[in-house]
DNA sequence: AATAAATTTAGAACGATTCTAATAAAACTT
DNA sequence: AAGTTTTATTAGAATCGTTCTAAATTTATT
């Protein structure tokens, strides 16, 4: 059965994150994880899990997804002052921003190279690196 | 006089910004362009200015802050979510941001190489590029 | 089933920013 | 320089995304 392979990956996934299973939780995990990859706000996940009858509160979409950042499930981006946009894709790479429709796109990490970075003070140490390529268009739509 | 020379400098910046040259805008631009480069945001310059006797409304500091941007006499920064940066310097280079202290330093532009961009649609450019070392400072509190 | 622990919730509170509409100042006309 | 028009400033209300609170509910443990 796909179906509930599916289900007890999802199950599995929020249990490793140390997290309990629950309805919500597990809701919330296959809206991100169960398609391909995802940028999205805290208030389009409540907006999409509400339209898929799924009920949670705005608050458990937010709880949730610094759970799932903290887990290393998810990342945050800072793209747009004002708005935070969770990216399902954990793995090293940067984004392309479509400043018009607010849309982002991945940009793989080997398009970038980082030279000399100043010293920096004792004890310090980089803790990522975010690239956003800012992108103003005619026309975003592909 | 210096005194008169830097402030008919300021004049004349805010002036050339299509501007006019009103008391709070003279000495907002007088606190961020007479030192060397900053990084602030609103709150703290309107505090800084109060402090320093000028009294502005915060609705004015971020009118003001936004017609500077858009006169390319500052450059806004996205680096944390909820709040905006401006920053002095709008010559093309990236940023180091301590995310401990909020503190911002420059890094010099050619530090950093972008290679090869994923296409982009019709019509689309690229409008900048933002790059943000982030740094932890574990090491002052151990 | 009872108890303990963690989670969800609605709504209040919050901080940063924008809006409103009234007042004041600057620029232009005469 | 007075009067008129245009633009800017203001205090405070409103708004936005997000976080907090404390009570109710669910999940795990005994």
């Amino acid at each position: 059965m796909r179906q509930a392979a599916v289900a007890n990956d999802i199950t599995e996934l929020v249990r490793t994150a140390g997290l309990r299973p629950t309805r919500q939780r597990l809701s919330l995990a296959g809206l991100l994880f169960s398609g391909g990859g995802r940028h999205i706000t805290a208030e389009q996940l409540h907006a999409e899990s509400l339209g898929k009858g799924f009920s949670v509160s705005l608050a458990t979409v937010y709880n949730t997804l610094h759970q799932f950042v903290t887990a290393g499930l998810l990342r945050e981006l800072v793209v747009d002052s004002g708005r935070s946009y969770f990216d399902t894709n954990v793995s090293l790479h940067h984004h392309l921003f479509f400043e018009d429709s607010g849309e982002l796109r991945d940009v793989s990490d080997n398009s970038v190279v980082i030279g000399d970075l100043p010293a920096l003070p004792e004890g310090a140490s980089v803790s990522r690196i975010d690239i956003i390529i800012r992108v103003k268009s005619g026309g975003s739509a592909d």
